[in-house]
DNA sequence: CGTCTTTGACCAGCGC
DNA sequence: GCGCTGGTCAAAGACG
């Protein structure tokens, strides 16, 4: 949280640098994923529009009980806005978890905390009732020997289940950088062909500011689970946010979910030689750190691109910082 | 001593 | 109604 607050004035500066060059772009889309200068044809370009379309009206629709009900936190506002200014959003965002935080100061025993949580589980269940939808689950599906994936945020392990279907051990974890954040995922080795990959699903919208690199990762995958809210679920809308890895869309118990297969890249990176190295929109990579605080980042970073200019204006969920023991 | 992990128990949803 | 399964709880132990 300490580089976090060191970094925040400078990513700040460099949106407002990115605002001041692309004014021409009618929409300010909470993401940065990057898109590099591709040749694209008309017809896609089309359909680019109308997901971005579809994003934006869902989500202006006063859909704040929509968002929370897929539980991203994700938000499209027009550029001749006044509150569009990044200073401004921020400023906002950390009066709105101070707030909030204010709110929580009273939760002070664990039991106090266990009963906040519930009547935030209840007050989302009782959205999603009225919605008559689950909350959006985002899988990432990432290529690593080591579960300790490192994305910004910090986790508390609550529970380990071994299902029948697969024998390997299913890790529950709760988000702990905040008593009454409400983010939950669950970590699983994939027990087919790859053993050596995690599926992570996420689930639910942190309450409170996201360190830098979690932002990125929740940028990534609030795209896709923007996606599928606004209903744009077609491989090639998928597939503007994620041009270089598997993106499918799937429905299981009831919840929708986006699955970035980040094991399988779509293309050849040799088949592509004037695609920027960082633009892929998602990326995986080891630190150097060394064992036994081995980790590694998952992150989703972009070039300024084509697309929509972006920046965030409601820190998004969907991060972790897992550290597991005893599991291989 | 506080925080985190482990793990058996418990509960709710679902299918038969 | 019963059993199965996924998800969560909470006590006990480990760890720094």
């Amino acid at each position: 949280m300490h580089v976090s607050n060191v970094i925040r004035p400078q990513l700040e500066a460099s949106m407002e640098l990115n605002i001041n060059s692309h004014d021409d772009f009618g929409v300010d889309i909470s993401l940065r994923l990057g898109r590099p200068d591709l040749n694209v044809s008309k017809s896609v370009d089309e359909i680019d529009k109308i997901s971005l379309d579809k994003i934006s009206d869902a989500i202006s629709e006063g859909s704040d009980k929509k968002r929370s009900a897929h539980g991203i936190g994700f938000r499209i506002q027009s550029c001749e806005d006044p509150d569009t200014d990044p200073t401004m959003k921020l400023d906002c965002l950390s009066k709105d978890v101070k707030n909030k935080n204010m709110d929580n100061k009273c939760v002070s025993s664990r039991k106090d905390v266990k009963t906040a949580r519930n009547e935030d589980h209840q007050e989302v269940l009782e959205r999603q009732e009225q919605t008559g939808l689950k909350k959006t689950r985002v899988c990432v599906k990432a290529p690593c020997e080591d579960p300790s994936i490192n994305d910004g945020c910090q986790w508390r392990k609550y529970g380990q289940k071994t299902a029948k279907v697969n024998p390997l051990p299913r890790a529950y974890y709760r988000c702990s950088m905040s008593s009454t954040c409400p983010v939950r995922k669950q970590v699983q080795r994939c027990g087919d062909d790859d053993t050596s990959a995690y599926m992570t699903t996420y689930e639910g919208t942190h309450d409170h500011p996201l360190p830098m690199e979690a932002t990125h990762m929740a940028a990534g995958t609030s795209a896709a689970a923007s996606l599928l809210q606004s209903g744009s679920s077609s491989s090639a809308s998928l597939s503007y946010f994620f041009p270089f890895h598997n993106v499918s869309f799937s429905t299981t118990n009831s919840h929708p979910t986006v699955t970035l297969d980040l094991t399988r890249p779509k293309y050849d990176p040799d088949q592509l030689p004037n695609y920027p190295l960082s633009s892929s929109s998602l990326s995986f990579s080891s630190s150097d750190r060394p064992s036994p605080s081995k980790s590694q980042t998952l992150s989703f970073s972009g070039l300024r691109s084509q697309a929509p200019l972006v920046k965030y204006s409601q820190m998004a969920p969907l991060s972790h910082q897992t550290k597991l023991s005893g599991q291989q």
